[in-house]
DNA sequence: TATGATTGGTCAACATAGCTGACATAATTG
DNA sequence: CAATTATGTCAGCTATGTTGACCAATCATA
């Protein structure tokens, strides 16, 4: 695949490489695995990069407008989500450090986004909850990502909503997908 | 939601909010629309959320032990997909400045992944091929994130990835799904 | 009760990867 | 020839992640 042999291809590389151990790659059974070949993979790829960063797009202009970036959105959604929550809790979910998470954490609770309250049981904790301006804007930016999916999920259906929710689950790593099917009572699993 | 009468809330809010103006809310239908209530676009918004964040994380993995990042790699990944392509054909793709993916690029043609030759119909232009050392990483990362995929897939079952690939195209930015139908010939769409 | 673990916060320094603005060079196009 | 296009580069800024070190309050337990 050097410069002189290919001018500017369009065809992408078929060239049944090394995945082919976990799965029949070309004309094993009629119909079966034939959404196993590579092309279809590179589509799965590219369309969970393309479709993540779509589906943000206009959440991160608001949030921008405001002074506040992806991260803040993150902290105000899980928060939205689950109030009441622990600042350890908020951690697990998001995989940051905690120093990380400060800077973002501070920043909101100092422009009124965001209160804390010590924890009764233990007093250690930070319970996390959003104030009504934190509520009023997690509610106008999961608005604008609900509706997308909303529009999405009319346009398909019920069922490609299934496979679309069985698929991405199966992505996920295996404690993450333990901790939705706990949140969604009736999560497909 | 202040954090009186809220202790440690683990029940998402129903609170029928203001999507309902695209879609039936709650009970319009028998069953019409029952994937579109609240809880269950919520549960999109995390699923893409967690998904992305967990099918790279291998590769990541892999790529900051050759002390490079996520963005050197969606470079070699398109890169790969389609050889030959130019740098405004990349800048299209990644919609990132130049100047972005200037210091990632010169870090690659420099550490020898990539490199580039003067196009022949329009010499202003740098067409970029992977070289040996390049394809060989980009298929190892694309290994691992295929495998995953045909894992989810085998797991799932056709009839479910059709679904899947039918919603993300559903969330796509309308132009990228323009692209994304050219690229791939059996498209859903 | 004393000790050790946990929860949370903070300071400092650094890396990656995005951004804007300004400018330069070469090649194409009208 | 003039304008536009494709690409590259310098300089500086921002957002968001990282380590490492340390501290205070609280909890759990030997």
């Amino acid at each position: 695949m050097s410069p002189e042999n290919t001018p500017t291809g369009n065809v992408p590389r078929v060239k049944s490489a090394s995945i082919s151990g976990s799965a029949p790659q070309s004309s094993s059974g009629p119909l079966k695995g034939l959404y196993l070949r590579k092309q279809d993979l590179r589509r799965g790829i590219e369309l969970m990069f393309f479709a993540s960063r779509d589906f943000t797009g206009e959440a991160d202009q608001m949030l921008s407008n405001l002074g506040l970036g992806r991260a803040h959105h993150r902290v105000i959604y899980f928060v939205g989500r689950q109030p009441g929550m622990s600042v350890s809790d908020l951690l697990t979910i998001l995989k940051i450090t905690k120093q990380s998470l400060s800077r973002v954490l501070s920043h909101l609770i100092n422009t009124g986004y965001i209160q804390q309250t010590k924890g009764a049981r233990d007093k250690r904790q930070r319970l996390l909850f959003l104030t009504k301006k934190g509520e009023a804007l997690e509610a106008k930016l999961t608005d604008l990502q609900c509706r997308r999916f909303a529009a999405a999920y009319s346009a398909r259906g019920g069922a490609a909503v299934d496979g679309f929710v069985k698929v991405l689950s199966s992505l996920l790593d295996d404690e993450i997908r333990a901790a939705l099917r706990q949140q969604y009572p009736d999560h497909i699993d």
